[in-house]
DNA sequence: CGACCAATTGAATTGATTCAAGGTCCGTGG
DNA sequence: CCACGGACCTTGAATCAATTCAATTGGTCG
């Protein structure tokens, strides 16, 4: 339904830094990179899987609903990492763009390599979504945003300062809280000098130990 | 430091139905069956990687801590299950038996054809954990448990007596709650008349459409 | 400027935990 | 065979962390 407001981009190679994805790219046939606006569908539940995503720049949002709307956020993607691997024939969760997204579309081929590869990237994965049920079993609030806050800082490199793709709402889905207490903790990590909120989407780091403290 | 309580078993076949596990166990080259007796640890984390497991009979849970002790079981593995793949090349996760568990290793081969199925495998398993992740952020303490003896059910067929391997503290630890929750929230089925407790480690579902209506 | 959406903040509430006291079950040894 | 001890489980009461509800502020865009 959103599909409209898609567009293609150039197809003009990637610049992947990841040496696993590199290979990855290399031995698929990918496709052109595909633009999808705020809060666009990538794909919903119940669509056709098979296809892999390779996350061009911007942050996809990997989601699941509860029969009565509760949604929990499984993962965010941005740009290097690849989504859209699943079991069956169709996809249990639904994929969203959280910016400005690109994407590129990858067609896994059957060479025996690529099963290798994939079963690479399938466990990277594994192990991430693996750690994230401990944040969620028996993580304090105050600790699961640590915990996210030290991520951020560890998927980019050098500065201090994290530009938060995502609003509290999807932060909140993502750690199993809600928007309210996102905020009262990241008001509680200012008030202690733990953080200096530049802007509501600007987060700067001043004392990482704490944070590490925290958790 | 358990290993002097295990043993081996025969090393006779065993009878496992899921077609994807009997092709895996065909191509790989499955050792003697170990048993190990309640609560001995299998692997622990920091523990060399790369042998597969196939428990025989028995329950094995796969947990982490946090620093400070706290624990978080990923899955629970019964007969059939397949366990034991990671990443990287040392357990990030360990892995004890719950009660009297048979395990056998597998030594995955080289073999093209094997990197699909564990593929499978490994996607299967990351389905079901990444469920895992809205029951741990998104549900009460009612809707845990219900949906925890909803899948231990759809695990066995027919019957509706849950012989429960695992004591009120690993379930507790499975979904984030803590015993005296787990206890509770059974005594409010009972109550409901939903469950029947016929022992301690007995549970007779009653009626299965109030638990899923729990959820 | 006004409208709208997101974020913050406060107050009241609640679901689950913590702490504490018994109860049940089971294996062991007198 | 029964009493004892210990581990696990249940139950109650008090507490607390996080949520819910409600109001306000802040930021952005037409």
């Amino acid at each position: 339904m959103f599909s409209q407001t898609t567009f293609q981009l150039s197809a003009a190679p990637s610049t992947v830094q990841d040496p696993e994805v590199r290979a990855l790219l290399a031995q698929s046939q990918p496709g052109a990179a595909t633009f999808y606006p705020v809060d666009a569908m990538i794909y919903a539940q119940g669509d056709a899987a098979g296809l892999l995503y390779l996350v061009e720049f911007g942050t996809v949002r990997i989601c699941q609903l509860t029969p009565d709307g509760r949604r929990q956020i499984t993962s965010f993607c941005s740009a290097g990492d690849v989504f859209g691997l699943e079991a069956g024939d169709e996809h249990q969760f639904y994929a969203e763009s959280v910016d400005g997204v690109g994407v590129r579309a990858l067609r896994p081929t059957n060479d025996a390599n690529f099963a290798f590869r994939l079963l690479r990237l399938a466990l990277r994965r594994f192990a991430r979504i693996q750690a994230h049920l401990v944040l969620l079993g028996r993580m304090t609030a105050n600790e699961k945003m640590a915990r996210f806050i030290l991520d951020l800082l560890d998927r980019q490199d050098g500065d201090d300062v994290i530009n938060l793709a995502m609003q509290r709402n999807d932060i909140a889905d993502y750690l199993g809280l809600t928007f309210e207490t996102v905020s009262r903790v990241l008001r509680l990590m200012k008030d202690r000098g733990i953080v200096r909120l530049q802007s509501v989407d600007r987060i700067e780091v001043l004392d990482r130990g704490a944070l590490a403290d925290l958790i």
